[in-house]
DNA sequence: TTTCCGGCTGAGAGCGCTCTCCCCGGCGGT
DNA sequence: ACCGCCGGGGAGAGCGCTCTCAGCCGGAAA
């Protein structure tokens, strides 16, 4: 291939007078070549491969008002993102997708507090078709800057505001936490435990909150000294789990809102020289693998599709973007069963 | 604020027309306002905020050339992205420092092999302004890649060519990757250790065997016997320091080539019922906190100051923006002593 | 008063691409 | 032989913005 003529890069102009055809032409070939002769085609392929010509985005966007690419918005600093296996999966998963329907994905995080107003440029300027957006907490700023903007979203978990708001539904994807923390308790319960805990995640999330939800359900009028709260971490488990020993010496088991708090639980635990499942049965919830299957002993904990989520949402995402309705998405659970409970 | 008109975005003509000015003096107000008498510029921004205009990028980027983005480019699958606390600090640095630049981070990763083609496509389409790669293997082709799309780009780590093709420089932010192996050795050796072994990593990134050229600066005539290669994962750490043991079980000192692998090595080590340092003493590299200072003993290592070398990168990446040359830049590397060595 | 200058503002030409026409030529039907 | 139709290709009008350039106006200098 021979290089380019010089410092500047060949438009659609040049290829169509390399080739001796019309722009029109030389558009119909690189979008795909339908309704064109083959011979003109080959002969626009010979120039655009000559002349190493890349189509300009931001011309194309402008006329097409589409841009090929969709944003990853996650409500949390980049530490939380890296640091959660969660996020990693559901990633993983959107990610896949995405480049299935050829779109790119641009991630994004609010840096701090006051940061939504760069997000929202963002989103407003066009730089993105639509948008996915995760791990929301109840009063965010998000949903209210996607409507203004009129950027097509997709929300990962059930959002809060949902219930204040009868009249408009948002599309989303959420697993059935509620139902998962159902199966969570009862194992625990077929198993004979007596003093079943809660970890529960923040207060400001659907997902802690349905989890909880899920518990109570199948503990009515349960004892509030069983249940203390964290944050979906690692090192927040652990301290609740410090809390609940305190309050509750007695208790045998314990179900962890997520399999990050289960496995801080579970060092404390064997810490305080408690044995699990023997004293203290534990159960998580994601069954995110690189943490359940790899604590001592591995968790017992509810699944949930996670990957499956992600690609879900795009698809949701793309139907929304051809201007299809969508509708929430509640995905079910499953009861894994290891042997930490 | 009243809502927009109708489904339709305003644009600079409706904006113009309503403050009853010409598009060019709303332009002039939106990018900065200079220029413009006072009274204009509140008619404008009034209009502006009536309207709820934000411009469009497309066509903003389509005659200045410039989109105010930058591509974050790594070249691993997003799982090692997720894990790797170390990414998670650079990429921390980065997007600290392109905001303070008003730039967009825009983060993408290689899918898997034959990906590069997606990246080529999305650098040479103009999405972003230049990029920052990270995490280059030997065979890279991203090189080559940007190189052929012009897109100027600062590289994360010294390039595995640069020797071979002395002619040209890339940019690039790097460690004293030697000198800190050198002074790791050096404590060691300070220690009274007498069998130092080194836990190296992957053999085809520069930064892995620039300290292992920095470990047999200090040992020369080493045995072969004790350097053992990882995969700069955890796991692979455990792995080599159970080779390590195996073929050497007098061993009474461990280098690693990064944290995440000294902590492999101390899981092992334990398990094996050996002190730390009692029995080996171990120094890790990196200093990347959520695991140097997690471990138990935390961890002595060389640090670097991650962050700080993504900012520089960006900053470099301004300045070649901006048309400035841009030269390598090596940054100085500090043992850190905490219990482990 | 005239001239000049400098600060503001508006007109208009694109940026590179897509897409809607419209034209042209060949073919079948009458 | 004429008409209509259809498929392929070109011309040209924008998409929404920036930026140069020219014009206008008022005040300072002559």
């Amino acid at each position: 291939m021979s290089e380019p003529t010089s410092g500047t890069r060949p438009t659609l102009e040049a290829v169509a007078e390399r080739a001796g055809v019309s722009r029109a032409t030389v558009s119909r070939v690189v979008n795909g070549g339908a309704g064109v002769r083959q011979v003109l085609v080959d002969k626009v392929r010979k120039a655009v491969e000559e002349l190493g010509y890349i189509p300009n985005h931001a011309a194309r966007t402008l006329v097409t008002r589409r841009n090929g690419a969709v944003a990853v918005i996650i409500a949390e600093p980049e530490f939380r993102i890296f640091s959660d296996p969660f996020f990693e999966q559901q990633v993983r998963g959107i990610s896949r997708e995405l480049t299935a329907h050829d779109a790119q994905l641009v991630l994004l995080w609010v840096e701090g507090p006051g940061d939504h107003e760069r997000i929202a440029r963002y989103l407003g300027g066009g730089h993105v078709d639509g948008a996915l957006a995760f791990s929301l907490h109840n009063d965010d700023e998000l949903p209210e800057i996607v409507r203004r903007v009129q950027v097509p979203t997709v929300f990962g978990g059930r959002p809060g505001w949902e219930e204040a708001d009868g009249a408009l539904t948002v599309p989303y994807v959420d697993c059935d936490n509620r139902g998962g923390a159902r199966a969570a308790v009862r194992h625990l319960r077929g198993l004979g435990r007596r003093s079943i805990a809660h970890i529960a995640g923040p207060g400001d999330q659907t997902s802690a909150l349905d989890r909880l939800e899920g518990y109570r359900d199948e503990l009515p009028g349960g004892d509030p000294g069983l249940v203390a709260e964290g944050a979906f971490t690692e090192e927040s488990g652990a301290r609740a789990m410090g809390e609940l020993l305190h309050r509750r010496p007695d208790l045998d088991a314990v179900f962890a809102a997520n399999d990050l708090m289960a496995s801080g639980a579970l060092r404390v635990l064997r810490e305080r020289g408690l044995r699990v499942p023997e004293d203290v049965a534990l159960v998580g919830f994601d069954d995110v693998l690189s943490v359940a299957e790899a604590t001592d002993p591995p968790l017992t904990t509810v699944r949930q599709d996670i990957e499956g989520m992600g690609r879900l949402m795009v698809r949701i995402l793309m139907r929304l973007l051809d201007g299809e309705g969508a509708e929430p998405v509640i995905t079910p659970t499953e009861l894994v069963r290891r042997a930490s409970a």
